[in-house]
RNA sequence: GCCCCCGUAGUUCAAUGGAUAGAACAGGAGACUUCUAAGCUCUUGAUCCAGGUUCGAUUCCUGGCAGGGGCACCA
């Protein structure tokens, strides 16, 4: 039990005493460190119904607590308007220090969801598309996602839904077959020559169809035999090619640091969802001019969208419902999440509401969580990419800016350190906004490495590591010494385990990043104002170091629940 | 026209209906014969407008204004 559940349970059982049972209150740490460690405004939600005026509630809750002996309390009194404000003893802190390096990766895991199976779905490609800024924001917030949500004690399980079919792939089967191209079947070849030729193709067939009439109906027939997995050249070729594709979609999301358990395909969800949808034409959805559509009902507010086009192909919509069934019969979650762009927020509810005819429990499951769209501002960026910029466009511009940045400097960084870098610039970004908010990605702020911003922290972890190393030369081990006076650094380390319940229960990743934030502002500043490895104080350097680690080791996990690397030089 | 999302310092972003709205960048000032200056200390500066609900509203409701997205055969 954390000390906040404690004393939610305590307060729970003071209101009671007093008469107030079943009133829900807020039970947090106040804004500022000198209020507490925690607050409540228990005190404020019962004073109406004790038709009391809340100062006078607040007294009595005191009385009440006090009555408890509490021992992890301090102090507990009365503040403003009728707040009561918490503070932890000295010794809880030094509790907590032991437990934070007992449990190490493991200090701030919830258990809320323990038992419980989280499908996420994030990332999902425009197979035969390059990868752009917009999956690189999903995949931020879909890993992370992930990670908060391993964090919940959940079983978590990450899948992909990769666009396999569609005329845009049709069009570039159809250049590559124009071409020579042996060489997408020699191992030998990098695959990026292989990705280069193929997006080159993707380009030169969509122009081809737009341009030469004469190959429409090539593509168009090359892009029935892939929707009917007719065995034909064209096919065969279209799978290798889809095989380069998946790989290649592996390769780039694995250096963002994610993986997947598996891949649910717009094909397969294709078949399916046609399925569903023909079975239940007449109670669920009807034909119109030829096509099969839904029409919600009038209170909802929702469009009518079409499910299957005139030509007999299952649309978007369609599709999205073959994976509603396809996730919920594969797996059976709990809880199913989706990360999408914004854009898809009107589709997917018309979806699920279809969905929820069919089998309630694919809406009630079922958790959207959009991300908005990345613009560019200031003339650095705009000016060396154009358009809509591809992931390695963006990570190549931030790499320049960080190994410019790490010249002159101490310790120079190895090729992998700027890689993930440039990584957490770009991660936290996007991930410090709350997820479907636009953003503005400005290389001038958004980069600046100063201040807020993923260097930064890593930046404070590089620090404490290299803290910890000069004290190991000296021989100097952390050990807390008992009955220091608690610092602000180890109140802030305490707060992790009520940012991860938030992180969880609100799909919110931004919640952490703002934290990580303050603990490493609350560090650097702590360092500023003590000399921590001091060879002359053996006992005070092992203390402080005890609590530096602590903070080091928290500062980890957080980054880790962001996806992002905590190098230990920088 | 209808529906959804959004509007917070000069800028980029935070804030389960709670205390003096929190950071960073930019601007101004400063410390350091000390462990990583991608750092630290101090400082100037904000809730789009008008109503309403509430002990209390950036947050909820109504109406404006401004921006983004969607509205049947693309995804």
């Amino acid at each position: 039990m954390t000390i906040r559940q404690k004393l939610h349970t305590a307060l729970a059982e003071s209101l009671k005493n007093l008469g107030a049972e079943n009133v829900s209150f807020s039970l947090e740490h106040p804004t500022e460190l000198s209020h507490g460690d925690f607050a409540t405004n228990a005190a404020l939600a019962s004073a109406k119904v004790l038709a009391k005026n809340p100062r006078e509630v607040a007294d009595a809750l005191v009385q009440e607590l006090k009555n408890q002996n509490i021992a992890e309390l301090e102090s507990v009194h009365v503040a403003g308007p009728g707040f009561i404000n918490f503070k932890l003893t000295d010794s809880y802190f030094q509790e907590l220090n032991k437990t934070v390096f007992l449990e190490q990766e493991n200090f701030g895991k919830s258990g809320v969801h323990l038992g419980k199976k989280i499908l996420v779905e994030h990332s999902s490609p425009n197979l035969f598309k390059p990868f752009h800024i917009g999956h690189m924001m999903n995949n931020a917030i879909g890993e992370s996602l992930v990670r908060i949500m391993k964090f919940s004690g959940a079983n978590v399980i990450p899948i992909s839904f990769p666009s396999d079919v569609g005329l845009g792939i049709a069009k570039a089967i159809w250049s590559v077959m124009q071409q020579e191209h042996a060489f997408l079947y020699d191992d030998s070849a990098s695959l990026e020559s292989k990705m280069k030729f193929l997006g080159e193709c993707y380009a030169a067939g969509t122009r081809a169809f737009e341009d030469n009439p004469e190959t429409v109906s090539e593509i168009r027939k090359i892009n029935e035999e892939i929707y009917r997995a007719e065995n034909t050249p064209a096919f065969e070729l279209y799978l290798h090619t889809k095989k380069l594709n998946v790989h290649y979609f592996e390769n780039t999301v694995a250096r963002l640091g994610s993986h997947f358990d598996s891949y649910i395909f717009e094909s397969e969800a294709g078949i399916v969802g046609e399925k569903i949808i023909r079975e239940h034409i007449g109670n669920v959805f009807k034909e119109s001019e030829g096509a099969v559509i839904y029409v919600p009902e009038e209170s909802t507010h929702l469009p009518t969208l079409v499910f299957m086009t005139s030509e007999g192909h299952p649309t978007y919509e369609t599709k999205d419902m073959g994976l509603l069934s396809i996730k919920f019969d594969r797996y059976n979650p709990d809880l199913s999440a989706i990360v999408t762009d914004a854009h898809q927020v009107p589709h997917f509810d018309v979806v699920v509401d279809a969905a929820s005819k069919i089998h309630s429990e694919w809406k009630e499951k079922s958790v959207h969580v959009p991300h908005g769209r990345m613009s560019f501002k200031g003339q650095k960026m705009s000016s060396r990419l154009g358009g809509v910029p591809l992931a390695t466009d963006v990570l190549e511009t931030v790499l320049a800016e960080v190994e410019e940045r790490s010249k002159g400097r101490e310790n120079t960084s190895t090729a992998e350190n700027a890689d993930a870098i440039a990584i957490a610039a770009i991660k936290f970004s996007i991930l410090r906004t709350k997820p479907g908010q636009n953003i503005n990605f400005d290389p001038e702020t958004s980069l600046s490495f100063e201040g807020d911003s993923g260097p930064y922290l890593q930046y404070t972890h590089a620090r404490i590591a290299s803290l910890l190393d000069k004290a190991a030369g000296l021989g100097i081990a952390p050990a807390y010494k008992a009955g220091e006076p608690a610092t602000d650094l180890e109140r802030i380390t305490m707060q992790f385990h009520s940012v991860v319940e938030s992180a969880i229960s609100e799909f919110a990743p931004q919640h952490v990043v703002t934290y990580l934030v303050e603990l490493c502002r609350t560090f650097n500043s702590f360092y500023g104002a003590n000399k921590i490895v001091d060879e002359s104080d053996q006992e005070t350097s092992a203390h402080r170091l005890a609590v530096a680690k602590a903070a080091q080791i928290v500062l980890k996990n957080g980054l880790g629940l962001l996806g992002i690397k905590a190098p230990e030089r920088m």
